[in-house]
DNA sequence: GTGCAACCTCAAGTTAAGTTGAGATCAAGC
DNA sequence: GCTTGATCTCAACTTAACTTGAGGTTGCAC
């Protein structure tokens, strides 16, 4: 059990549920890396299911590829990461779910006055009023959510 | 005070925040429409910005222009949208980001436990544990969000 | 030692959400 | 009436994140 715990890319395929195309894909932007075989067939370590499976986290939090990429970058180089290193990194993400749901709870509080004064149709709202009053100055709707 | 209060497209990008070749672009998937002047120019209703504002929130909310389209196909045709109108749709909205936060809120509860028991390193969470054990039957990370 | 599924590369296509550019027209102030 | 900034249409380009297809090779099971 020691080349044997090498994944041709179709076994990480299917541990991952990411297509085979996909894998090659996430390769070829550095997001991962595979050994060869002397066939010039691609062999993959068992930690990268779960490189993989933070990608697939990371992407469903909105970050893309790149900044993925970028986190990724701060795992180690040649040997495979330890549980410290996933640490690391998954407390980062904590942060990024934090500042997530913060954003939110935020939209929801002013979509919450925005029902209550009606705001969405008429004058009086304090988000929407202002530019609307004025058509001035460039603040606009856009700022809602800032 | 009357056709006065049709706005012009570049009134409309610069109320919104929003580029004139999105608006026209936006207009071009049905998202809003416009009058024309005899010199076939768009015009405008003020009610249009607020339209606009809800696009760019439920995007925000990560929503694609074809389930905003149908969100917004639920205002009445034809007239300027009421207070109980908008209400209506800011509540499917709410319900939305309710939803997404829930997602969210789980999403962090286990990555929290991955944290504590070193799953993304280690062989023995339950979250990553069953497909890397087994390999089998196709239960993978990609499990871990739904 | 052969057959066939799984793998390879490289180029081109796809979808979403716009932007950019060319060439022409409109509207409003002087 | 002329100039100038805003607008018009239509086609092509952009970026992200992949997928699809063509044409060829590998590797393992029998």
């Amino acid at each position: 059990m020691d080349r044997n715990d090498l994944l041709p890319i179709g076994e990480l395929a299917r541990r991952t549920g990411l297509a085979v195309s996909a894998i090659r894909f996430y390769e070829d932007k550095g997001l991962i890396q595979a050994f060869r075989t002397m066939g010039n067939q691609r062999r993959f370590l068992r930690s990268d299911i779960r490189r993989l499976s933070f990608i697939l986290i990371a992407q469903k939090l909105g970050l893309g590829l790149a900044e993925i990429e970028s986190e990724l970058s701060k795992l180690p180089q040649g040997r495979t990461p330890t549980l410290a290193d996933w640490q690391k990194i998954s407390r980062s993400m904590r942060k990024a779910i934090d500042a997530k749901i913060a954003l939110l709870s935020l939209t929801r509080r002013k979509l919450d006055e925005c029902i209550g004064c009606g705001c969405l149709s008429l004058e009086r709202c304090r988000l929407y009023n202002r530019d609307d009053r004025a058509g001035t100055g460039g603040t606009g709707p856009r700022f809602v959510l800032d």
